[in-house]
DNA sequence: CGGGATTCTCAGGTAATTCACAGGCAGCCG
DNA sequence: CGGCTGCCTGTGAATTACCTGAGAATCCCG
């Protein structure tokens, strides 16, 4: 199986080259942002700021997959969203959208397997339902059976259940969301403001000791009275590996 | 048994290629809507925005089922079916239809072991009838299982039937779809904008905590008493899965 | 047209979850 | 060894997510 330089399994196209992404926002801090988290997964990203350019671009690149801001100043993003279905039919689209325009709008527009984050969103998210849509479409290939396993710490990313050494445990939303990130990057330091990147939304402007809250629960649930997997270095970050 | 990449049974073609479907609506948007969903049964989907172009598409494609709306602009979908018939006799056909079109009329054009539904429809329920029709068709590889089971759970599509255990449980058709999209997808996690999606029908425009209602619903004839199949994952969705 | 079944809204209740705060502990430096 | 800094974690408050009863509106069938 294909592994990228930082050792995580990647998706490829079946002809082995990087899965193309395109992202269309118009807020290119966003735009940047994402481009770079989805970079870091080994995908090759393009950005366009408008529809116009979103259109272009998909013509010449023939996207694996498209992240769009339904919200766009010129073409709205419905408009966006009929030309580029013209273009490529089969194209997985993964909307992004405010809170509160999910019920009306976004009903409908996700229904044929696409899917849709809603802003402010964390990059965990973008990228876990960005490669679910990827595997799906089969577009990429690498059944990547969506386990995760270090040690005998199991976290299973279709049922969101997780266990170690067999036995269950329960984990909440968050909990779950940066367990994910440390077993995506096993063996790896990972940096408080990394984390809070990653799992976090964006746009959190709380205490930065949320993560050490966090890893408090994750170590109190993961490793209690077992051999620990959840590492602290200090003055660096986190790491996750097999215990002994 | 093949398999689709996200892990359902999925039907084929007796020489192993896909499914052909096409799709004659035109309303753009809908037929999108349609054509995504059936891409994502793991079927090839071509879609015509009138008859003329669905005569063509015919002759080139060959479908093995066609899903057409009833009411076009340039000839009536009758004049559409009747040229279809003349391409290809057998071919299965699902009509869309208006709720308050002529029950006489319906009647009569799905006489011949066609189908329909009227708008506006469930993605569901669009995905069932035309796997119903493909199977009995025999176009497809002829596995008419038409029953799902998790644990000692049944749902029978055919005939609606639902038990548990051997007892019979009496759901709606709301609940009966819900209860199908759950048992498509055991051990996975599906969202509740998910589940609108798929379950309720494109238009639908209300509050989104009837899956919250229903999947209550589902919980007290299904789960009552019993070991629970059917498991919240807050802050992520709902799943089902056998139970102990 | 009537009555029962069904779908859905609304709103109150409950429990889980998130997060801030603050005191305590531990490693590390001079 | 003393003190500084970074990390850990108990407590509790605010928020959120979810569940469900009651009833209105609608559909369906005879």
């Amino acid at each position: 199986m294909p592994t990228s330089p930082h050792g995580r399994t990647e998706l490829l196209r079946p002809d082995g080259s990087p899965v193309r992404v395109l992202v269309v926002d118009d807020e290119s801090a966003l735009a940047d942002l994402l481009s770079m988290a989805l970079r870091y997964e080994g995908w090759e990203v393009r950005t366009a700021g408008d529809g116009a350019e979103a259109i272009r671009i998909t013509r010449e690149l023939r996207p694996d997959a498209v992240v769009l801001d339904i919200m766009l100043p010129d073409m709205d993003g419905l408009a966006v969203l009929g030309r580029l279905r013209r273009e490529l039919p089969d194209v997985p689209v993964l909307f992004l959208t405010a809170r509160d325009a999910v019920e009306d709008r976004i009903a409908g527009l996700t229904a044929g397997g696409d899917d849709y984050v809603t802003k402010p969103f964390s990059l965990e998210e973008v990228v876990a339902r960005l490669r679910g849509l990827l595997r799906r479409s089969g577009a990429a290939a690498a059944r990547s059976e969506s386990v995760l396993a270090v040690g005998d710490l199991v976290l299973d990313e279709d049922s969101h259940e997780v266990s170690r050494g067999g036995r269950e445990i329960h984990l909440t939303a968050t909990e779950f969301e940066l367990l994910r990130y440390l077993m995506r990057n096993p063996r790896r330091v990972l940096s408080k403001a990394q984390i809070l990147d990653r799992v976090w939304s964006y746009d959190f402007g709380g205490q930065a000791n949320v993560v050490e809250l966090y890893i408090s629960y994750l170590r109190r649930k993961i490793d209690a009275g077992r051999s620990p997997m959840i590492h602290t270095r200090r003055g660096a970050g986190y790491l996750i590996k097999p215990g002994e």
